[in-house]
DNA sequence: AAAGTTATGCAACTTTGTTGCAAATTATTT
DNA sequence: AAATAATTTGCAACAAAGTTGCATAACTTT
């Protein structure tokens, strides 16, 4: 696990620090999304606000996470599992919600259709976000 | 318009006032979303921020307007154009956020295709958000 | 191991959202 | 139409979320 952890860090040029480890730990053992509070609870508090806020950026800038979009407007994040280069995430899937346990689960094998826009639209990116009831709820 | 604004708050329940009026006013005469700042800026700043709060969060409760989950995190309130009784939203309509004038549109004739999801998961509502360059800026 | 580079933590601040309560507005009753 | 009852508003004060600058600490490179 830690050679993974060390792999993806320099892999994006990132520096091996304390709070990035942990943090990339924390999504690497969770299957679903985290919260910025998640996070905050998850380490202990070992770390500050405001190296978490930054780390989650950087981390999101080089493609390693991505955000969720929620109908409750919560920030959330999750590893990307596909290949995103900097700058440039490409993660179809669809994203799940749990309106019980309001878990954030990756559904990596379901891909978010494509839809037919009206004349002048074009589509760059598509999310898509199911409310429901998750398989460890049910 | 006076009369329909009127109709649509006597129809939620809602004492007609000022800053509900007016607020009212500017999503029937914006077709996209607004978002909090938004409405702060568009009235002129003529109501206290906390009545906007307010205001907003009973229109969503009545089922007048519904949020937008955006990648940014941004929240954003449209219009309902279906019939939305209180508290039960059913706005099965996909929208789109410009990348370059960030506008977001409901495409009210999209509507959000259904998903086959993983064993376990039951589905309650699905949002569906597309990112790029609408119709007034190609 | 030392120099150079980058990240961290602290403090202070800005923005965003919430709560309680008195005053003002709206609805209702007579 | 005036008075009473019920809501809503704005204010103040607060809580939470996110940002910025800078000195110290940690990591990288040679």
């Amino acid at each position: 696990m830690d050679v993974q952890i060390d792999l993806i860090l320099k892999r994006n040029q990132l520096s091996v620090t304390g709070s990035r480890m942990k943090i990339l730990e924390l999504f690497l053992e969770s299957k679903g999304a985290l919260a910025h509070g998640d996070i905050e609870k998850r380490t202990g508090e070992k770390f500050d606000r405001v190296t978490v806020y930054r780390t989650l950026q950087i981390f999101l800038e080089k493609g390693i996470i991505h955000n969720i979009p929620t109908s409750d407007n919560s920030v959330r994040y999750a590893l990307c599992t596909n290949d995103c280069s900097e700058g440039h995430h490409h993660d179809n899937h669809v994203h799940f919600v749990c309106s019980a346990c309001s878990n954030t689960t990756c559904l990596a094998d379901v891909m978010v259709p494509s839809v037919k826009l009206p004349v002048g639209f074009s589509p760059e990116e598509s999310q898509m976000v199911v409310t429901g009831i998750c398989k460890d709820c049910k």
